[in-house]
DNA sequence: ACTTTTGTTAACCATTTGGTTAAATCTATT
DNA sequence: AATAGATTTAACCAAATGGTTAACAAAAGT
């Protein structure tokens, strides 16, 4: 006999659950009973399991930046030419997003909402080192490789580029007129259209 | 006898304090009674006046999408030759966000609630017509003046750079260390910042 | 078999929240 | 001044919500 959801253990069915209503509504928008439906279990359990809705909710919250956070910061902190880094960076973080295509507005909301907690919670402290990439930019400006530029700018560009397509997914949808098939397919064209871009822009 | 903010009508005073807060905290994260304090009035003249918190949210809604759209559309629809046409709507999209630095965050968040509701009442059914540019962009690389481009991605990447930086302020400015003043500084680079990339992209 | 521990549930509770009401106060108009 | 109309308030209400409790079921020791 095959119970397909009853035996997967109540404490996964519950965080699966949660992920999903968080997600969609942040934490002040998700409710606690609709969490325990999703999961189809009684509403006392989440609280039996985790203490309280913010603890359910930060979870959740590590998890996730758990999943985003390791590789980006790899890839910022390798030795990889200015180029390839660029590349890698455009690619590995919009694969990430076309999985989990509502993790940013969720992160960008809930780092407003709680600007301290949040960082104090998630990064232990750490921020993604960009150090190494500004010194290369510096470097190859020096080598007459790509005009100067200011690194802060130019990282504050590739982030957007890369983002915000995701956060204003809806808007664009709307406005343009695409499918969800149609998005992903563009989404796929950015990653290299992006690091192609950006290196117009930056060759002398 | 000087009675500043008492002698303000109570209209103006609600709709001033149901700005405030449905900007900090969106439709259903502001109170009316929070409203109603920072109007420095009983919660139940927020209802005398708008019957209710939807109608209230949507009169500011509307209010301050108007103070928006109307002139990016003009920039949008104009023959300014592309360059400047570019220009031109960063460096006004980026004041009007200078002014209100929360309204974006707040508009990709009220879209991802209610994305129909959103755009019959804001728009009105007519969204920006970006048509004029993308026959200017096609132009121009016929006669070789840039580089073919596929627009849509072009007009992805300008709404990107000039607008995901205000939507994620709170991030930045934690990860990079900035006060609100250097952002205000990095924001006044980017209006030339941005142009200045994009053709350098563009140019052949 | 029985006792203890763990897992699960229905019913309940206190607080919050959008909204209402009836009485009070203020402002014209006659 | 008296009346009518608009404006404002305190008290109240019903629904929703996070959280608790006490009783019950299922495993796990013994």
């Amino acid at each position: 006999m095959v119970k397909t959801q009853a035996d997967t253990p109540t404490e996964e069915r519950i965080l699966a659950a949660a992920r999903k209503v968080f997600i969609a509504h942040g934490l002040t928008g998700a409710r606690m009973q609709e969490i325990a439906d999703e999961a189809g279990i009684n509403k006392a359990l989440l609280h039996y399991y985790f203490r309280s809705k913010e603890k359910l909710f930060e979870t959740i919250l590590t998890e996730t930046m758990q999943s985003f956070l390791p590789r980006i910061n790899a890839i910022f902190t390798s030795e990889l030419p200015v180029e390839e880094k660029i590349a890698a960076f455009c690619s590995e973080y919009i694969d990430k997003m076309l999985d989990n295509p509502f993790i940013p507005l969720f992160v960008v909301n809930e780092i407003n909402n709680q600007p301290d907690d949040f960082f104090k919670k998630i990064w232990g402290g750490k921020k993604p080192d960009v150090g190494i990439l500004v010194k290369q930019l510096e470097a190859a400006a020096k080598e007459k490789m790509i005009r100067p530029v200011s690194p802060v700018q130019l990282i504050l560009n590739i982030m957007s580029m890369c983002v915000f397509p995701f956060v204003a997914k809806p808007m664009f949808q709307k406005v343009m007129g695409i499918s969800d098939k149609q998005f992903r397919l563009l989404m796929e064209e950015r990653k290299k259209e992006i690091p192609a871009f950006i290196m117009a822009a930056l060759r002398r």
